[in-house]
DNA sequence: GAATTTTTGATGTACGTAAATCAGAAATTT
DNA sequence: AAATTTCTGATTTACGTACATCAAAAATTC
């Protein structure tokens, strides 16, 4: 079995008590008794229930998650891993809220951050919006104790205690990497379908994707960014309008949320190769019918998962392993699809 | 706060007693009693605390895996995962152990189920290898009450109670796709080396592989499959006799453990296309260098944790959810390679 | 050496569940 | 209606930790 207090408390030659006061950091222990108890716990190799520590505390963590509102898949997709999370994570004394505020709105992030606080919440987990007063708002969470988690799009120089997302400059370099290959020589130019060049996740989407293409021995060019806002019918426009303009178009990378446009206006045009991200019910649909060709996912439940992990940790002081909450950027192409719509693991 | 079992003994009418018979299904409970209080806890939302249980239960659960000995890397890493979550498993109350047996010896295996079956525990996760025998004593293990997962490599018709592991017909259809868009319109016939045609996975990639292969317009030959037993120096040997008695080779799918020797065999040759299985330091640094282009992966830590998860589910008479423990087939490629070798994410 | 402060011990309660015992009530059989 | 069986209630202990209280011991100060 393993040690328990009981045990290290008579190893030590101490009471229940001082082991309770060194394990838990209250005053009134002289040095050289804490040194006795510290030793037995190594000698011992014990490590503390965590179970029944938190019964025993009988501590709630309330965490917030603060996500875009509106109908962007992925957006949904995050909403629903934290449902589904929170419905697991009452064994864990945790419990999860989602907090809707409109999409690329700073001044609601804000408002939703400072009132997260308020409400004394244990961590706070966000889809940061690039603007200084969100960087503000994230300072004063941390100041006030509040952990604070950036959520599939980064904010640095923020005070925000970890990001939970994918290399996003990575994401582009491989989406440019598959359509380099898919393509092979055949000529033509590429476009990119993005959301808004305001967001730092596309940006650094388009940087890599760009770096890539620029170091291929064929030489390609790539069109004009078309910025859809991820709306499906923007989008459907700007690329039908593409398609019109460039009748030798190669290849279309979709680094947003636009891919619904996007398939609506390519029909049934399946020679073009198509890279997108994020594995929606559109996406996996224009996959098998060969529209995509693939598709770059993180996996929300991953990162629903992992933000939490990350905020309890914060919360209770203790350190995150950094190589433990790196989010894969998976590649999906139609003959690795995972099973169900609603596939996911706990892993 | 949740509900307690003290709240469903006063909202159904009943005696905690009786509420704790009911909950853990212990006999005594009229059928309308019991119905009472099944109406309480659906009302109420009441989910046990697991954690609360388990302290209570102080119950351990020793669960073995058995895997096969040698260098092979990716059973090596499937091994440091069992170790891995065996140092986290403490709180969860289960105590992992890993029994090596020589790979692919059925009779080694054979000892090692009915051992573990001696030995009490209560539950067994194995690489399975295709043979009569080793069903049989699955048979026995399941027939004495305790739970078997096949991990990896499936064994149908054994009276296992899960597969652990990727759809190989999917990873070989997978590896057959890529292979054909990397490839393009480029002419010669492929390569296959695979360990053994003996082992089921192997057959089940191989097959998938061809079928896609045989579907695509252009027409494209494959050459017969080289057996390297998963071994560097065959491998090795094998690989080199192939490239030089072909000369227009345009690419090799290896879908072993074998691609040690296969690197070995390509030196610097970066002109064929090449797609491995999974991800380890060879294939790895191959992908960076690009000698291999392209790496299908299983996921070592999550297939344990998954197993885990199973075995326990089933030691407790709970039920999987299947689409929770689908293993999905990761691809990788030079640019979405996690950062490090020894990356992972228990999400 | 007395008075004070600091450190330690002893003890109890709590968290939510499991599991056991024994008495009493209700249902069933005779 | 009595005897029997089946069901239910009340109560207790345990799991490992957290946390509080009060007394006793040790160290420190005056």
């Amino acid at each position: 079995m393993r040690p328990t207090v009981h045990d290290i408390a008579d190893t030590a030659g101490v009471s229940l008590a001082t082991v309770d006061r060194v394990l838990n950091d209250r005053p009134g222990v002289r040095g050289v008794t804490k040194a006795k108890v510290e030793a037995a716990i190594a000698t011992l190799g014990y490590v503390r229930d965590v179970a029944a520590a938190n019964l025993a505390k009988s501590r709630v963590y309330p965490l917030v998650f603060i996500l875009p509102a509106g109908d962007n898949p992925f957006m949904r997709g995050l909403e629903a891993e934290v449902r589904r999370a929170g419905f697991h994570s009452a064994a864990e004394r945790t419990r999860l809220s989602v907090v809707p505020v409109p999409a690329f709105d700073a001044a609601a992030l804000v408002a939703a951050i400072d009132g997260a606080v308020a409400d004394q919440v244990s961590g706070i987990a966000a889809v940061a919006v690039d603007a200084p007063e969100v960087a503000a708002a994230i300072g004063r969470a941390h100041a006030a104790g509040v952990p604070v988690v950036t959520l599939v799009s980064d904010l640095a120089n923020s005070g925000r205690d970890h990001f939970v997302g994918v290399d996003n400059v990575a994401a582009g370099r491989t989406a440019g990497s598959l359509m380099g290959r898919f393509l092979g020589n055949r000529p033509g130019p590429v476009a990119v379908l993005a959301g808004s060049m305001r967001v730092r996740d596309h940006r650094e989407r388009l940087d890599g994707f760009l770096a890539t293409i620029a170091e291929m021995p064929v030489g390609r060019a790539v069109l004009p960014v078309l910025e859809g806002q991820d709306d499906p019918k923007l989008s459907l426009s700007l690329v039908s309008g593409c398609l019109a303009s460039t009748p030798d178009l190669a290849g279309i990378y979709s680094l947003g949320a636009g891919n619904q446009g996007l398939v609506a206006a390519l029909a049934d045009r399946t020679d073009l190769c198509v890279i997108a991200h994020e594995l929606t019910a559109h996406t996996r649909a224009a996959l098998e019918t060969g529209i995509i060709d693939a598709v770059l996912n993180q996996d929300a439940g991953h990162e629903v998962r992992s933000a939490i992990r990350v905020l309890r940790a914060k919360a209770d002081g203790l350190p995150v392993i950094a190589a433990q909450e790196r989010i894969r950027l998976d590649i999906f192409i139609k003959d690795n699809l995972p099973a169900g719509p609603d596939e996911d693991d706990n892993n």
